[in-house]
DNA sequence: ATAAGTATGTGAGTTTATTCACATTAGTCA
DNA sequence: TGACTAATGTGAATAAACTCACATACTTAT
């Protein structure tokens, strides 16, 4: 599937095309321009095409894109017409919310392990039927339960170990919600969401872009 | 403070390196060399010293750079030497662990009032001692309150009705939690948090980079 | 069947961002 | 005081990303 270096940032338009077009496969429309798809996005025409165009192509000229089959060949692109199966590591508040939280599933990742290591919350069961276990468990469920993701919402302090039990685990992917760096070796694809980064940036523009 | 176009991606950056010198702080070493954040940072060294240099020097040739000095250096240039007002709009699992979440407060970020629609939730304290108050009251309260950001964590279908009610009642900054792209003047400056975007990277990357 | 209209796919040009490499300057030690 | 070391600041080189502009190809209507 893979043809040329691809930039990172396709990757991510990509995303956002394909939510894009999902919101639009129960309207009316089945066909959609790179122009109207662009406005949508916040993007510039030739972007989506050009970033197709790494891909295949995927069009009809002079007509645009058919949104269905768009939809599933972004999908086959960015490795999606499977599950993904999710542990979660540290379930406090924004563990638990980030498990009840329909988005994941809705997208086709769907947890399959959660730990944490307050015994007050090891043993409890979660909204969805999880049984929240203990992270000394975690190398040998992570195997058993093949998880492929594992996303961290510990404290800051313990990100790091937790990733190092996720790789030693055999995980590749990381979605680290604590503050901090984490490093991991090459193997290991590490994405950090770190909303106060995001809080800055805002500031930034607020204090001095007029 | 600003010179000249700065880069998006050195804003982020900069408070990338923010984050891990105020790690530092309480450790026994004052000064770092940009070599030594880089590596905690995950950059390339020149990449920090170009970065700073937008804003001024701040580093001592043959020396490094005094880590309270340069912390304090970085909120200048982001603005972050003063208190920011917040209001989540959309108290669901999200909103709610994300106002508990002691990051914000943390960096300077005060949540001075929340919104929601439920009238099951309207009227409720949160564990801050912010009451939820109906979106309706958004403007009044936005004002009186002096919110400068707008935080949106309600479903993707309201995300955008929200969004025109922030940039109503003034507001010119916005982080939106919701899965959709909401459309807003120019002067409104929106900063987004996907994270099944970031998922589906990492899914990207497991099916095949190797 | 042909012409008109439309929107893709893409090479070339442009802009933006990153990295290199070194001159510069502060600190240290003899 | 002067030579040596270390790490910044920065112009130049490189690399990456984006946008333009148009040739190409599909659809529709006459």
């Amino acid at each position: 599937m893979k043809f040329a270096k691809i930039p990172m940032a396709t990757i991510v338009r990509l995303s956002i095309y394909m939510r894009a077009l999902k919101e639009l496969l129960d309207s009316d429309v089945d066909v959609i321009s790179s122009e109207r798809l662009a406005k949508l996005c916040g993007v510039n025409p030739a972007q989506i095409r050009k970033d197709l165009a790494y891909f295949g192509e995927f069009g009809v000229r002079g007509v645009g894109y058919r949104i269905n089959e768009l939809v599933n060949q972004i999908k086959d692109i960015l490795g999606l017409n499977r599950p993904w199966n999710l542990a979660m590591v540290g379930l406090g508040n924004l563990g638990s919310a980030l498990v009840r939280h329909g988005n994941f599933i809705k997208h086709g990742y769907v947890f399959t392990a959660a730990f944490d290591t307050d015994p007050q919350k090891v043993g409890k069961e979660l909204s969805n039927g999880l049984i929240i276990n203990h992270v000394s468990e975690l190398e040998d469920i992570v195997q058993e339960r093949d998880v492929h993701v594992g996303i961290i919402a510990t404290p800051p302090g313990e990100a790091q170990s937790v990733a190092n039990q996720l790789v030693l685990a055999g995980i590749n992917g990381i979605l680290n919600f604590a503050p901090v760096q984490i490093q991991v070796p090459d193997c290991c694809h590490v994405e950090n969401v770190d909303f106060t980064i995001k809080l800055d940036s805002i500031a930034y523009h607020l204090s001095f872009e007029d």
